[in-house]
DNA sequence: CCGATTTCAGTAAGACTGATATTA
DNA sequence: CTAATATCAGTCATACTGAAATCG
């Protein structure tokens, strides 16, 4: 799923029973690793829950989770603004998704580009006041529907979290330690 | 990311700090449920690096993560055939992306649509010999890969799972219980 | 000259909407 | 008639590759 636009998940009537449980029933049958396998099939099956309802928050606001990132990135900055390279570097994605995701920001009004003060090569992305108060209002309605999370507790995200981050920390996501 | 081609992540000369953690420090100071943030944040993120792991180790065979997943079910069924209408619930993905994902893998000569012996509306995906050759090839890469999780240990791989799958019982995934 | 920053053009894979034909 | 099954056409948001312009 790409901009995970649905609302209520797919394929709407649900099975009769868990088809990860299933899936690893059958793999174990067969190969090694049934482990792995469940966890990140699992993994994927989260991040669809996720973006959906995260997008399906924002959708109201004209934004989509990638977007809303960015706004809010920009947010918490002292000034409002960062250079673009920094932006891909903080939210993890490609330069030329950051040039795309700007661009319409920038189309709406949220963002404006300003030229970089001492650095002629570089962008700044500027939020703007009307960019701040979409922030705001779309930062609550994603609270509200606790990143699509609601059902966990918070030993079993501080778990969730923790887990994953020594996965990252694994694959050069920034260095271990 | 949509088909995660990339062997290496994203922005590659990582951050000198864990910019989740930074994420949620900024975000307590303004926001509730930064718990809440991290976990989903974390996910999108673990989503990605599985993704492109398996992706990678998929390419030599020119199959992608969907592809792959639908043939690995095929096979695994006594008759190497479903409905299309099943796959789609099994794989939870949409009737019109399962339609496209067989249109590849028949194109490919890894499956054909054979007719419903009982019901005229349905067609059934039968994994062909060359199907199953490839799936097998494909699948000892998958595994040799370890799902983008070769980082995370049996005790951890289980805890991820258990997680995961009350939040997907919630989110009505299967029948809870 | 080398490398960093950003942009652009084009490609790819996929999720979706809405409509349709067929059949149970 | 209603519902299910699959397909089709088209749209959308995104990730990526490769190339280019600009500048430190």
């Amino acid at each position: 799923m790409v901009a995970g636009v649905s609302t209520s998940t797919p394929s709407s009537p649900a099975l009769g029973f868990d088809p990860i449980a299933e899936a690893k029933r059958q793999w174990d049958l067969r190969w090694e690793r049934g482990s792995a396998m469940a966890a990140a099939t699992s993994i994927m099956r989260a991040q669809q829950i996720v973006l959906a309802a995260v997008d399906g928050a924002l959708r109201p606001f004209g934004l989509t989770f990638a977007r809303w990132e960015a706004l809010v990135l920009l947010s918490f900055t002292r000034t409002g603004s960062l250079p673009l390279g920094k932006m891909g570097e903080r939210l993890m994605v490609h330069p030329t998704s950051v040039t795309n995701t700007i661009d319409r920001l920038e189309a709406d009004g949220l963002v404006e580009r300003v030229p970089h003060p001492t650095d002629r090569r570089a962008t700044l992305a500027q939020i703007t006041a009307k960019g701040r108060r979409l922030a705001l209002r779309a930062t609550a309605a994603v609270e509200a529907v606790d990143f699509g999370l609601p059902a966990l507790g918070e030993d079993q995200l501080a778990s969730l979290t923790d887990v994953l981050r020594h996965l990252r920390a694994a694959t050069g996501d920034f260095p271990a330690r």
